[in-house]
DNA sequence: TCTTGAACTTCAAGTTACTTGAAGACCTAC
DNA sequence: GTAGGTCTTCAAGTAACTTGAAGTTCAAGA
């Protein structure tokens, strides 16, 4: 057994296994090697690779940014300040998504606070905390990046709120 | 003049106009008032709704969770305790991301703070610490909510990485 | 008052990033 | 050696918007 099969990589990068074969068609991830009988097999780079795909994914970037990333770490003869810079920008990104997500977490966390202690029990109708969560932010408007793209699909979380 | 114009909400909330009327098409936004000649109107309480909607959405929250949570919001005679166990469910997968998130800021932030010492100035092929982005989170594996959906398309961000 | 151009209307088709399903080959364990 | 899970490819479906077309409405200036 010379690597890892499919199904174990998905299962180490918390992926599907046809996500998987999907990133490997549209280039994410290099063709994988296979076995006599055709199917893939992976290695550690392979998991490295996926885990920082799937990463990003999860927090919004497009699958043309995370390509980009991907070939940056791949490829080291690339200018260091070109690199730095790229990384820079989405560290900027980062950071403003770190300020709206802590700005939810603390209006969700006092709404459950002010359950505790209102409705202390029982059912009660004066429980409408959860505006705060709609208070416009601290800045102009949500445009979080510098060039937000669409889908960001899939998300993790129940049934009920986010973001902030 | 007595409400706002799709175009005010939509820039006040950071929406794009069609999106505004495909919430309404499915129901997260109620009918918006027309004016005579057929043309939306709105108030505060649609920008504070859609202001949540769209926070929701900005970290993957579902439009189906989404929903819930708005009618949570709307609906005063609903269960104190259900409200509150539904948020505590949220909080848990907001802190969640919300690691995940600060893991990879400081990931990136490391890998700018190294080009900056290391190839200061020059392009330079020894600047590979981006690998530590791609390594495996503390724990188990990727999965950080409770039910996670699909899409999430849509993301800011210029063109490279994300997420952790 | 007229008119021009931005902003609005509806509806249909396109896009991204997957997911789901079908039909069949492979492979490990009993 | 055969049952059941895992794999293969390919096609079609889905979510959440976006984009475009074709036409209407409205505020402001000549």
């Amino acid at each position: 057994m010379p690597g890892l099969k499919i199904g174990t990589l998905a299962e180490r990068t918390g992926t599907n296994t046809p996500t998987i074969r999907y990133y490997e068609k549209i280039g994410l991830l290099p063709r994988a090697d296979r076995q006599d009988g055709g199917q893939r097999r992976y290695g550690d780079e392979d998991v490295k690779r996926l885990t920082l795909i799937r990463r990003c994914r999860e927090f919004g970037f497009s699958i043309e940014q995370v390509r980009s990333l991907a070939a940056l770490v791949e490829d080291p003869d690339r200018s260091c300040l070109e690199a730095r810079d790229l990384a820079r920008e989405h560290l900027m990104v980062v950071r403003a998504k770190l300020r709206e997500l802590q700005a939810l977490e603390r209006g969700i966390a006092s709404f459950v606070a002010s359950c505790e202690t209102a409705c202390a029990g029982g059912p009660g109708p004066d429980c409408t905390i959860l505006e705060d969560l709609a208070k416009p932010a601290g800045r102009a408007n949500g445009a979080v990046g510098i060039g937000q793209r669409r889908d960001r699909r899939h998300a993790r979380g129940s049934d009920m709120v986010g973001r902030a």
